[in-house]
RNA sequence: GGGAGCAUAGCUCAGCUGGGAGAGCACUUGCCUUACAAGCAAGGGGUCACAGGUUCGAGCCCUGUUGUUCCCACCA
């Protein structure tokens, strides 16, 4: 063997070799084994012009921890990667470029030119982020990749879109619906974000009509939008206006007659009282409008601007005729007064400016009975939450959702399957093109120029990818999917439609379990952005300390569905930890004459010791990973492998490994690989590549030759290897180590400076066979174990442990006074302990209520501390 | 207006079903002890926000308070 690797661990050198092995070999694939259980995650699709940020690369890291961890518990494992062609990101990008290169709007090309360009833009970056991916370590079945515009998908889209249709779940129609003047697109509720601004709540005189002189006076924070006002209302209970409802007022400026209507709608405290009601440019006074039959009149175009309905203001855009009408209002002394006033604006999730309701002709989804089933089976514990407060903010929001506006006024997305008809006016909506109208048989037909909501196609992704609506093998097999993992800044955007469409199509809900995790923060906790320009690159991370130290940084020491932050020196932490690794796995490896990994048939203390404490890690772990714990499950296997494997044991095996006993050299060399190979296998879905180079060098077990670490099975918990005896002999060896050690640290005694023990112990056969440790660990130069007190205690220096009292003859180094102190202190710690234990023991209700097994260990507790503090005090005493 | 989260060491955070307060970084001291100075050993540092309650026992459960963050909601 003697393999020699370098001092340092290097991953650029190691990751894309690894990397590109198991892509060669097949490793990712997911494989129909009908003797195996399936185990199926879809990647969240990425925008496919998009770069890889490292919110993506905390998400597929989970994800690849999960798939990892189940494909080597032998499920048939399927991590499904693909892209999303995100219709509004794309399409603007495309349009600024051709913008700021040719200097051509969309409408310049055309829409077929427009889209060979998109699709252009696609096959040039689609495969940008997949390679970013890659280079994370992923696991993905790359050969199963997809895309929602590629054919299949396209045509679950179809079906779906079809289906709901002659379902009646999908319809068309005039309605007030989020509209965005700069993207040009209405928007569904999702893509509105509120935000609270500081505005003015303008107070208006309309003038009521045939009663010169008198006024209602109205509030509102748009006075744009009184250009398109048809009502005034007042609350029907309101004593103050009861004379003038159904008369009529004035609208200002517009020298329009409009009605004074009484709709419970008003509420009495707010302002004046009354309420100008804008019916086509206000959600509320829609719907007041269709109570009281009001007319609609927009008086803003598409793009923000004043249309012929606005008068002498058409042409001006919103906020330029908000000045304009306010100027003109305060000229007639119709503005009573103007107030600051705080108001919720929605803002367009994309582009952040303002949205502008407005009543439009778009095609919706009916979400009422669908949400119905999407509710069922959240509450009947079908799918679950991780962690479950996010059960709620699904429920609350499912229990009021609206109906999904799904029509957008773009190009670039999955068109609408809908033809209308010159001649009748007929609608046909059909799963292949027509050539005519199917109602009159017209020719004289034309398709609907809109396309769905990117979202609309990612809501299918669990099963439009595996092939529906054809029944796929695929399907068959891995759906329903198990475990999908995001953020919960999209449960509403793609999670919930996820759920109601898997379980409207498939009759399954699409996955069981959805772990939901925070957003990757600042070193200051703000939210990463391009304008701040305070985003973490996880490449340059992944480059620079290694990918295996990315992931781990990304997910230990958080909490599922908590916010993170990124701190590089973390990474650096992390990639110390790679580093470790790679050193001890070098000890092993210089070490090493065995070729295969195999247990001794006879193990000392210390192989107990650490077989014992690698058995509990495993169980551990195993259970933290069952229950998605990702970040307690890593910890596990950082102290595990740093404090026990690194501190202790390979210091606790060098004494045999540099001796003389054959037997005993091959022996050490025996456990130290196989707690190394099985710490492997715990650590690769953390950290796959150092792992996997490491075991390609190491010896393996019988029957195991080649392949790789990815496809070996999970360690599993084992009864006899459960030594709680060695695992208590050990620890008092080292309780002695580690007194001397201090001792010694305090008095600033160097290592070469070794020293002749005495120990004195009831335990004596475990600190004889412990010697060879406290030679090597506590710079013994001579070690007598003894059960009763020597008789010459001048010149020693004594320390105790619960199971020993140790001697080293350096007196002279010592403080008295300052080693009275540290006794003193220790006594009283000990003492206050001892006190509250005692306190416990003696109460009759802790002894009656709590369980047998904390009384016994509490018990042994107290009695340990009486003999470690009357130890003390005699130290004490003699000093 | 409704809902949720957070408050634990100087900093950033873990702490799973209530039973002896933890990690990383930072800090102090001493070590190049032939796996690792990206390291080793030792050490300092916490009324677990506050006030009540339940319990034999509370960082953890309940109630309230304060501070803070986020989500949802059509009050002009």
């Amino acid at each position: 063997m003697n393999k020699e690797l370098p001092k340092i661990y290097e991953p650029q050198e190691v990751e894309g070799r690894v990397y590109r092995a198991w892509e060669d070999n097949g490793c990712f694939r997911g494989v129909r084994d009908p003797e195996k259980k399936p185990f199926t995650i879809v990647m969240p699709p990425p925008n496919v012009t998009g770069q890889l940020h490292i919110g993506h690369a905390m998400d597929d890291a989970m994800q690849d921890m999960l798939i990892r961890y189940k494909r080597m518990q032998g499920y048939a494992a399927l991590y499904l990667p693909g892209t999303d062609h995100a219709g509004i990101a794309t399409q603007a990008k495309v349009e600024e470029e051709l913008r700021k290169t040719e200097g051509l709007s969309r409408h310049d090309l055309g829409r077929e030119k427009f889209l060979e360009r998109v699709w252009d833009w696609k096959h040039k970056y689609g495969s940008r982020i997949v390679e970013q991916q890659k280079k994370l370590g992923v696991s993905c079945d790359w050969e199963r990749s997809r895309f929602t515009m590629d054919e299949g998908l396209s045509k679950a889209v179809r079906e779906v879109f079809v289906s709901l249709y002659e379902k009646g779940l999908i319809y068309k129609g005039s309605r007030i619906v989020n509209w965005c003047p700069h993207c040009v697109t209405a928007l569904s509720d999702v893509e509105v974000e509120y935000q609270d601004k500081p505005g003015h709540l303008w107070h208006i005189k309309y003038p009521i009509a045939g009663e010169p002189g008198r006024y209602v006076i109205v509030a509102t924070t748009r006075p744009e939008t009184m250009l398109g006002d048809t009502g005034v209302a007042v609350n029907p209970a309101d004593e103050r206006y009861q004379d003038i409802i159904g008369k009529k007022c004035l609208l200002p400026l517009m020298d329009r007659e409009i009605p004074i209507v009484a709709d419970e709608y008003v509420d009495l405290e707010f302002g004046t009282g009354c309420v100008k009601m804008t019916p086509a440019h206000d959600p509320n006074d829609f719907q007041v409008g269709l109570r009281h039959n009001l007319d609609t009149i927009r008086v803003l175009d598409d793009h923000g601007v004043v249309n012929e309905n606005g008068g002498r203001y058409q042409g001006m855009d919103r906020y330029e005729a908000r000045k304009a009408v306010v100027a003109d209002l305060e000229a007639l002394g119709l503005l009573e007064k103007v107030e600051d006033h705080q108001h919720n604006v929605g803002t367009c999730s994309r582009c952040h400016n303002d949205v502008e309701p407005l009543i439009s002709a778009q095609w919706f989804v009916k979400m009422e009975p669908l949400a119905r089933e999407a509710l069922r089976v959240v509450n009947d514990g079908e799918i679950k939450f991780v962690p479950d407060r996010f059960t709620k903010t699904y429920t609350n929001w499912m229990e009021n959702v609206h109906d999904w506006c799904i029509s957008r006024q773009l190009w670039w997305g999955h068109q609408i399957p809908v033809w209308y008809c010159a001649d009748c006016g007929h609608m046909t909506v059909a799963r292949e093109d027509p050539c005519q109208c199917e109602k009159c048989g017209s020719k004289n037909i034309q398709r609907d120029p809109d396309v769905l909501d990117t979202w609309f196609s990612s809501a299918l992704w669990p099963f439009s990818t595996l092939g529906w609506p054809e029944d796929t093998e695929d399907l068959k097999f891995f759906y329903p999917t198990d475990v999908l993992v995001t953020g919960y800044d999209i449960i509403f955007f793609w999670v919930a439609r996820m759920i109601f469409s898997g379980c409207e199509h498939t009759g399954k809900p699409p996955f069981h379990t959805v772990l939901i995790h925070g957003l990757v923060r600042d070193d200051k906790g703000r939210k990463m952005s391009k304008s701040l320009g305070n985003g973490i690159d996880p490449l340059e991370m992944a480059e620079k300390y290694g990918a295996d130290a990315l992931r781990f940084n990304l997910i230990t020491g958080n909490a599922p569905g908590n916010d993170t932050r990124f701190f590089v020196e973390k990474c650096e932490a992390m990639r110390n930890f790679a580093n470790k690794i790679w050193n001890a796995s070098r000890f092993v490896m210089m070490n090493l004459t065995i070729d295969q990994c195999v247990l001794p048939g006879k193990l000392e203390q210390e192989d107990k010791w650490i077989l014992s404490r690698l058995n509990r890690v495993v169980k551990e772990v195993t259970e933290n990973m069952d229950a998605y714990e990702l970040g307690v499950a890593s910890a596990k296997v950082y102290d595990f492998i740093w404090s026990d494997y690194c501190d202790w044991y390979i210091e606790l095996t060098k004494a045999r490994l540099q001796g003389d006993d054959e037997g005993a050299k091959i022996q050490a060399q025996q456990v130290l690989v196989y707690v190394l190979t099985e710490t492997l296998k715990l650590l690769h879905p953390f950290m796959p590549f150092i792992t996997e180079e490491i075991w390609q060098a190491l010896p393996h077990a019988p029957g195991v030759d080649g392949g790789f670490l990815m496809l070996q099975s999970w360690p599993e918990y084992s009864g006899a290897l459960n030594f709680q005896e060695a695992e208590n002999a050990m620890e008092s060896v080292m309780d002695v180590i580690r007194a001397i050690r201090a001792r010694r640290a305090e008095m600033n005694v160097p290592p070469s400076k070794k020293a002749a023990l005495t120990i004195v112990t009831p335990k004596a056969e475990v600190f004889t066979a412990g010697r060879g440790f406290l030679t090597r660990l506590a710079w013994a130069s001579f070690i007598e174990v003894r059960r009763d007190e020597p008789a010459d205690l001048t010149g020693l220096v004594a320390d105790v442990t619960h199971d020993a009292k140790v001697y080293m003859p350096l007196a002279e180094l010592v403080d008295i006074e300052k080693e009275k102190a540290r006794l003193t202190k220790d006594l009283g710690k000990k003492q206050g302990e001892l006190k509250g234990l005692e306190g416990k023991l003696s109460n009759p209700g802790f002894l009656n209520k709590a369980p047998a097994e904390v009384v016994a260990a509490e018990k042994e507790r107290a009695e340990k501390l009486k003999t470690l503090i009357a130890k003390i005090e005699e130290q004490l005493k003699n000093m």
